[in-house]
RNA sequence: GCGCUCGUAACUCAAUUGGAUAGAGUAUCGGACUUCUAAUCCGCCGGUUGAGGGUUCGAAUCCCUCCGAGCGCACCA
């Protein structure tokens, strides 16, 4: 419909130049876009605005001389001049509601647009350490990057999801060490109190707990356990309850069996098997959320030599090298000439004591992506903004110059009912990702996370997310879904097992067969539908582009409430003193159907489920 | 000190990137159910877009200066 206005108006706009009624100027750009307020029709042009200028005439005057050129179409009602030079074009029923008919012949392609033309996008999100469990923070990176990835693919790009593990570093010793300390610990428990290992356990986490409590350090002999951690790692240790967790499953598999083994052997088995363990949980996780990856890209694999006897790592620097932009310091540091690409400071790659920093791995890391992909986007917190320029610089270095993007997201305050959830320094980080999960539920937690833009700080208040009541937006659209779907199974006489047996698609097409008159759907609430659904390709490549999946909330919540208005307005189905005709029954049962479809798109686009069925019932009372 | 992200209704946020009278939801108040599921709808109230300049037909949006908040400025990962 825009290309036809944009025909519409460049025809007039030379019939007005013709007749001499407007100044000769060239149009670039015929400015055809959605009017903010609806009153102002389905679609309107800026053009007269945009060549004031040009025309050295006002733009309401330009405006009045267009549209007095204009050429008939069967689909426009009516254009009128509006404000200080916009045209508005209102189109009549049928042409506005042909969507209807549209969206239910494409279902679930509906929207596809082409802002990507088939660009290879890499996507790497999340990507925390395999040293601990996903917190919300991660929690938001995962339903903004799962989601940012689906618009992608729906408009147009290919996208590789990937996850990056940090698995070689130093900080996995000291996951391993910590995990053969809490091991220890229970078997000694376990010895001097001649219990099994659950109550050991309990023991731990309940003398952690005594630690976390005790911050002044007034009741030291409440945590001898972890007092003792402390000391044997030297305070270089990962505290948590899941690495207790873990130490416990070695027991349980293991028994005591590594108490006396070789020191080394025990601590390579441990960090192996502890990695494995908590990369996992992270996955189940990640499956939990509905979030999926194509790869999960071990950090490791960069330092592997294949058979010339190179790593990635090497062939990466030799690269940067080649192009002159490495040199190296007399203490034995390796250094990348960050400051050539504007950088307050040149990096490391090398320590001077030989060790590879983490910058090393990305930038081979990134080397690798450009090897596979053509473009490179990574979602990071907030928190590592300061990194982005010699990522950058690296990129540009290497000759990848403008195809690589940082995306920024960030944090969430976590609440509890208006109140901060208190956070203490020996408590360490926050909530786990998953316990969210188990309580709020999948759908609102996703809803939540990304229905803000990724650069507004989240207040999560779990309590409140955790509501299901008219508040919580995630309920009113999926309520809205649900309602199209009873309407449909009653109209086609199914019942809530037959309807799930067969399919909402095939119900539809049993309730309202393959004729219907769209044109018949002329009440502003019926016309708003049209009006709605219509805008969502633009939306899609706008948030696409703007790499802003949050409008789909927005949308989705604009939609369900077009929705329930038409349905407090119009009588879709005939029931007692409320007549329908059959014809029209029907139309607006393709209108709800498109609603459906919709929605179900949307939702399916953020990670959020569609229930057919939701019960009053399940409300949970205050 | 330098840098990044912000500051919009009482609260939580929008405003498709420079467009029309800055919009939604929540909360408060007032209406609509023996229903095609009221987890709904309709109405009222609510604004100097942190402050001050500038750019132009037109600014919440772009530029400058302040004020305030959060986060960064490692041979840590």
């Amino acid at each position: 419909m825009p290309e036809t206005i944009e025909e519409l108006v460049r025809q007039a706009i030379a019939a007005a130049q013709q007749a001499g009624d407007l100044a000769e100027f060239e149009v670039e750009d015929c400015g055809v876009e959605r009017p903010a307020d609806t009153d102002h029709g389905e679609w309107t042009s800026t053009v007269a605005l945009r060549s004031a200028r040009l025309a050295r005439t006002a733009p309401a005057k330009i405006a009045q001389a267009i549209i007095a050129h204009m050429p008939a179409s069967p689909a426009i009602a009516k254009v009128e001049v509006a404000g200080p030079g916009f045209i508005n074009f209102y189109l009549n029923a049928a042409a506005n509601n042909e969507i209807i008919r549209t969206v239910r012949e494409q279902g679930m392609d509906f929207a596809r647009v082409d802002e990507g033309h088939g660009l290879k996008v890499n996507y790497e999100f999340i990507s925390a350490n395999p040293t601990g469990p996903l917190h919300v923070g991660h929690g938001r990176w995962a339903a903004l990057g799962d989601s940012m990835c689906n618009v992608l693919e729906h408009a147009g790009y290919h996208v590789d999801r990937e996850y990056y593990i940090n698995d070689h570093g130093s900080q996995m010793d000291v996951f391993g060490g910590s995990v053969v300390t809490r091991y220890l610990q229970l078997i000694q428990i376990m010895r001097e109190d001649g219990c099994d290992v659950a109550t050991a356990y309990d023991k731990l986490l309940a003398d952690r707990e005594a630690y976390v409590e005790d911050e002044n350090d007034e009741h030291p002999e409440n945590h001898p356990f972890m007092d003792a951690f402390n000391e044997a790692l030297g305070g270089n240790s990962y505290g948590g309850d899941y690495i207790v967790e873990i130490a416990r499953e070695f027991v349980e598999s293991d028994g005591d069996k590594w108490v006396d083994a070789d020191a080394d052997e025990r601590a390579n088995e441990f960090r192996e098997r502890a990695y494995q363990a908590m990369l996992g949980r992270i996955r189940a996780t990640c499956d939990a959320s509905r979030c999926p990856f194509d790869l999960w890209f071990s950090e490791r694999s960069l330092y592997v030599k294949d058979e010339s006897g190179t790593s990635q790592v090497d062939r990466a620097f030799k690269r940067l090298d080649d192009m002159g932009h490495l040199y190296s310091t007399d203490d034995g540091a390796l250094w990348f000439r960050s400051t050539t690409f504007g950088d307050d400071k040149d990096r490391v790659l090398v320590k001077s004591n030989g060790e590879y920093t983490y910058f090393a791995s990305d930038v081979a890391y990134h080397w690798n992506k450009f090897q596979r992909d053509d473009y490179s986007i990574d979602l990071w917190g907030a928190d590592h903004h300061g990194y982005i320029a010699r990522v950058t610089n690296v990129c540009d270095a290497m000759g990848y110059e403008g195809k690589f993007e940082v995306d920024l997201g960030q944090f969430v305050n976590l609440l509890r009912n208006g109140e901060p959830v208190r956070m203490s320094k020996r408590r360490g980080t926050m909530v786990s990702y998953q316990e969210l999960l188990d309580e709020v539920g999948v759908d609102a937690a996703r809803y939540t996370l990304i229905s803000k833009s990724a650069n507004q700080t989240i207040d999560f208040d779990i309590e409140a997310v955790k509501k299901q009541s008219s508040s919580n937006p995630v309920f009113y659209v999926q309520y809205a879904h649900a309602r199209v779907c009873s309407i449909l199974r009653r109209a086609a006489g199914v019942t809530e097992e037959q309807a799930a047996e067969m399919g909402m698609d095939a119900v539809a097409k049993q309730a309202i067969g393959e004729d219907y008159d769209l044109s018949l759907l002329t009440d502003p609430t019926e016309l708003q539908l049209g009006r709605k659904i219509s805008s969502l390709p633009d939306l899609i490549a706008s948030a696409a582009r703007d790499r802003a999946p949050f409008r789909l909330t927005h949308y989705v919540e604009e939609l369900a409430s077009d929705f329930h208005g038409f349905y407090n307005a119009c009588q879709v189905l005939p029931s007692e003193g409320r007549p329908v005709a059959e014809d029209l029954s029907r139309a607006r049962l393709a209108a709800c159907d498109a609603v459906r479809i919709t929605l179900a798109l949307c939702l399916k686009l953020i990670g959020v489920s569609a229930p057919e069925v939701m019960r009053r019932e399940e409300q949970v009372e205050e």
